[in-house]
DNA sequence: AAAACCATACTACATATGTAGTATATAAGA
DNA sequence: TCTTATATACTACATATGTAGTATGGTTTT
């Protein structure tokens, strides 16, 4: 299943407070997305529907659980670009990442010494 | 605009083909997706209002194109991902790809001279 | 030419998505 | 206790997306 844009959002929220009450849930998005209170219900009830939140509904208020980890979700969402953006060349994806983005020098000794343990 | 996944496979197909008319098109994306003729030109149809193909209509069987080429769209992608998934820290990603995805050593050196010249 | 096929335009329709509003119960303050 | 803010459930509605079907006219093949 593809999370779409607002569904990584959400999680990204819960990520943040993980078992957390609508009302912090909301302050965590409201800056960056300015969503209403039951637009994020809607998402939620939505997201518990299809398997993605899970709803603690004895406590009250509820408490919201995403039900995946983000690096599962990461995990995912790396192959499924990696296939339809790059054909599954993970070696030009790599590629085009480090020419464009600005990567410290520490950063890159990372990657150098990653690189030399692949070596064997 | 984002592309979904679907837009993505008809273009493509355009860079693939492009200038191409619509049996060539449906004979490109049969195979791995299975579309009937009629879902394929409702795609392009869509598109081409959305600015993301272009019709010559003159020509007859009439001939579509991508309006944007398959590097902008990838770097697109990149930036949506990149974001998305990990808030912008393209260390992270690439240690990612480079520990999940198997790379050949001719890729590892590749890289490694990248990260070499970077060294400035 | 009649049959069969291709292309295009237009229509259709279910499900998904974005974004709340309403009604209602409850909890917390004044 | 009356008011106000919260939470939840349920409803609403426009637009997008997935996936064709139909009607029509041109093209190619017997």
């Amino acid at each position: 299943m593809k999370l779409s844009e607002r569904e990584w959002t959400v999680l990204s929220a819960l990520w943040e407070a993980d078992g957390a009450e609508l009302g912090t849930i909301v302050n965590i998005l409201l800056p960056h997305t300015g969503w209403n209170r039951n637009t994020v219900l809607t998402y939620l009830t939505r997201m518990e529907a299809k398997g993605l939140v899970s709803i603690d509904k004895e406590a009250s208020p509820h408490i919201y659980y995403a039900t995946l980890d983000r690096e599962s979700c990461r995990q995912r969402e790396r192959q499924s670009f990696l296939n339809r953006v790059y054909s599954g060349s993970a070696g030009d994806l790599i590629t085009a990442f480090l020419k464009e983005e600005p990567i410290s020098s520490e950063e890159r000794e990372r990657l150098r010494k990653l690189l030399d343990e692949m070596e064997v």
